[in-house]
DNA sequence: CGGTTAGTTGAGTGCATTCAATCCCAGTGG
DNA sequence: CCACTGGGATTGAATGCACTCAACTAACCG
């Protein structure tokens, strides 16, 4: 249950005063003209944790540029296995692969989060009509594959311990990158969401965390990890 | 060992005349004279079955066009697991995924193939000048995150059987789009290929293939397999 | 206080793996 | 011509890792 607060411009901050690090995507190009252009096609939204943002299926409305928490992008079988496709942080932007004009994914919130939405066509046409934006648009997709790529052989490859470990490294390169704490890093996704990005059960999970805890590797606390042995984290991660 | 055979427009025919179907990427779009001006910037090679178009780490010279051939995209890590990213049939565009101007991952011929490879920078200032091929270049992007997203569902949540069966349905689909015969299908790769692609071993995938045969599901012979049940292969394949 | 959700840990099972043997076929050389 | 060889595929037997099912704890909320 999206809660519309307001178009830019006339209610709130732009979209991008909750953007850090250099995830700015896109607005980062923009001086101050087009960017307005850009926001007034804009739309923030909040979403409540475990709501979803779009359904897979469902015809594509807006994109979505997160500005603050995490949404998941899945897609679920129809026995109900899950796959988590990729985790989207503040300054991602999510909620374009389609097929037909639907969703090829869901994307859910896994926190309370926050958004910028742009409507699809508008968005596209102003990606069309600025060259700097529409390489930086295929430098993210670029990036994307690549990200894809690596989940890829870790899914594929890497043993159910050497797979949590690497979710550990590769949460706190993607926190570092945006200048987020990452000691201790907070882990606000569930077990269950963190199995289904590894394509693991939740008490794999579990173990490996434990696994983890107990070569000193890692500490443990609520949604927190600390690293206590970086190297160590990084051999089992195979990055 | 590349053998370069020449530039478009002095010699042999223009890069499109080998792709099929509707997988013309951005060469459709171009009229007679951006033809022109895009080929004089490509370069025909052929390679070798078993050889590298290009190494993970090593500068990123080209982007490459398949003309004919399967290229498979993939890492290999410290200890010898692979993981294929993708394949690439003739018409697709690969070798362009880098990291600081190194590929991010390595382009292995699995069959002999021919490419056109394209300069890297002049590519780039070619689809910069080109509206149209920008935007081909982004869904195209986009479709392979699409592909990725499918890819990762499939090893991570399907069964060693579910698994082969969904890449034979997959397959199927790929020559299909590009009008390439599918009964039977040829499946030129070898076991472990397939393997490292599905996240299994490669007796786990014979025993597979093995088990869709003795349910009348598909008919194998040499390097090709024929659907015999494609109601029962598609449930299998949860696509 | 009871009810719900999330996480951890234990016991036993099963599926994919490992290791090994065999088969088939293409290529090669005596 | 046939023997030999090597790569690829298949199949069998045994192992082990992740899974299933279950019990238990802790935190949170009505």
């Amino acid at each position: 249950m999206p809660s519309s607060i307001g178009h830019f411009g006339t209610n709130g901050p732009l979209p991008c005063d909750r953007c850090i690090g250099k995830q700015y995507n896109v607005c980062h190009l923009l001086e101050p003209e087009r960017q307005r252009e850009l926001f007034e096609t804009g739309c923030r939204h909040r979403w409540d944790k475990r709501s979803y943002l779009f359904r897979a299926g469902s015809p594509v409305g807006a994109v979505f540029k997160v500005t603050s928490g995490i949404v998941a992008e899945s897609r679920t079988l129809a026995d109900g296995r899950r796959q988590i496709i990729a985790f989207f942080l503040p300054g991602d932007i999510c909620g374009y692969l389609e097929t037909d004009g639907r969703h090829a994914f869901d994307g859910e919130a896994i926190t309370t989060a926050e958004t910028c939405s742009f409507n699809r066509e508008r968005f596209g046409g102003f990606v069309n009509r600025n060259n700097d934006v529409a390489e930086e648009m295929r430098r993210n997709l670029a990036d994307r594959l690549k990200m894809a790529g690596a989940h890829l052989s870790v899914v594929g490859q890497l043993t159910s311990t050497e797979r949590v470990a690497n979710f550990v490294a590769m949460m706190t390169a993607a926190y570092a990158a945006r200048n987020v704490q990452t000691r201790p890093l907070p882990l606000p996704m569930k077990r269950s969401d963190i199995a289904d990005y590894l394509g693991l059960r939740l008490e794999t999970v579990s173990r490996a965390f434990s696994k983890l805890r107990q070569h000193n590797i890692i500490d443990l606390n609520e949604d927190e990890v600390l690293i206590l042995d970086q190297a160590k984290l990084n051999q089992l991660s195979n990055r």
